[in-house]
DNA sequence: ACCTGTTTGAAATGTACGTTTGAATCACTG
DNA sequence: CAGTGATTCAAACGTACATTTCAAACAGGT
């Protein structure tokens, strides 16, 4: 088998499940049964590893957002905010078929990528994916025109933080849930949960005055 | 001034901004101006001073919004959401007086805490204040009876993901927030921003069929 | 001023890391 | 089958880390 795919395929279990600064090379290469040096051979730093680990996942699943995207923009619009939300499912989903556990591995790079090493994963997908992300907002605002652009820029933020957080937990929160209600649930199961969640939360309306008195407020 | 005390506020500033696990002891100690075995003297190991600056806002913070949860839940209840969610407000911001920028500061550690080294800090706090955090969970639930526990289990992790990701990242979303809409949004007016979106997540009705068809739902 | 316990200091220890090196091995072509 | 470029390998390199050590400096009480 290629060496390349073991040092990838292992990299990926490993940077999702303890992170990208908490896992070495010599895990990767002793995980993957190959030399330590491979990694630096074929794929010049560590961080390069990083970004070729997330670029294999990013590769696939941009385009097939991008498509979605262009699709709904092609309609009638403004669609419903949980139409729009749904456009990821398929794209996420299909990552199985590119690795296996493939959608669950690729949420949680993202949620490490986005907490371990600070605005670097940010940079990357908005220098690389910028426009695709940009028909995403679009139609978002088509859909909340009632929300000013500042108000939705924040809200995204949130939403992103739920997605990946609850990625970068997964295997903690499904445990818990598991012992606390008996209920099993795998990652179409959170992401189903999480829908109708970020609909209502995106679409909330803007409340003026949620500070409790004696709070001056200092919001634009 | 006090070694231990030049060690803590070091510490809480690097571990704020860089994360616990990229944060080195030499880092702090230099920073501190204190000679380098001052933290194994004072606090034993690394992983104590992190509890330690921890603890110094945890010991604060959740006593006070205990304190708060029984005032709401002597009075008839439901409550609702935003005022629930408005409790947590006053006793984060007071953190300001235990120290200069203390809420910020606190937030962004436990967004730290929470995603650098993963379970530690939730079963910490768990352990130390869940009865506290038994109190908040009683008063969402009173407040959304339509919820079932599961579905607000789900919820409350959700949130949870939203507050730690937009502090991990805050300083990074205050600078766009600024270049894109000239807006400059302190701590409270992330606050402010953040109850009615989470009041509008956390009380969301439960949709049933969110998934595009041909795929499978598995949501007990 | 002297003892005593506490705190600080400079230096060293041992470990783990990412990366580099150069020889050995492989895979393929002429 | 000789030769050549790509790949693998064991070993080493330099750096950074948390932690330990032990002597020096300090503080307060008698």
């Amino acid at each position: 088998m290629n060496t390349q795919l073991k040092i990838l395929d292992a990299a990926q279990n490993l940077f999702a499940e303890a992170g990208f600064n908490d896992t070495s090379l010599r895990q990767i290469t002793t995980k993957a049964e190959v030399n330590l040096a491979s990694v630096n051979y074929h794929f010049g730093s560590k961080k390069e590893l990083i970004q070729a680990v997330l670029q294999r996942y990013l590769q696939v699943l941009m385009p097939r957002l991008d498509h979605e995207f262009d699709q709904l923009l092609a309609k009638t619009q403004p669609h419903s905010l949980p139409d729009i939300l749904a456009v990821f499912v398929k794209p996420l989903l299909e990552l199985n078929h590119v690795q296996r556990k493939g959608t669950r591995t690729f949420l949680q790079l993202l949620g490490r990528g986005y907490t371990d090493v600070q605005g670097h994963l940010r940079w990357f997908i908005n220098h690389h994916y910028g426009q695709t992300l940009d028909k995403f907002v679009l139609l978002v605002q088509q859909s909340c025109p009632h929300l000013p652009a500042s108000v939705l820029f924040w809200r995204l933020h949130f939403s992103l933080g739920s997605i990946v957080f609850t990625m970068a937990s997964n295997d903690a929160l499904a445990e818990i849930a598991l012992a606390d209600f008996n209920e099993s649930v795998d990652i179409e199961g959170v992401i189903a949960r999480l829908i109708p969640y970020l609909a209502a939360a995106i679409a909330a309306p803007v409340l003026t005055n949620v500070m409790p008195t004696g709070v001056t407020q200092t919001v634009a």
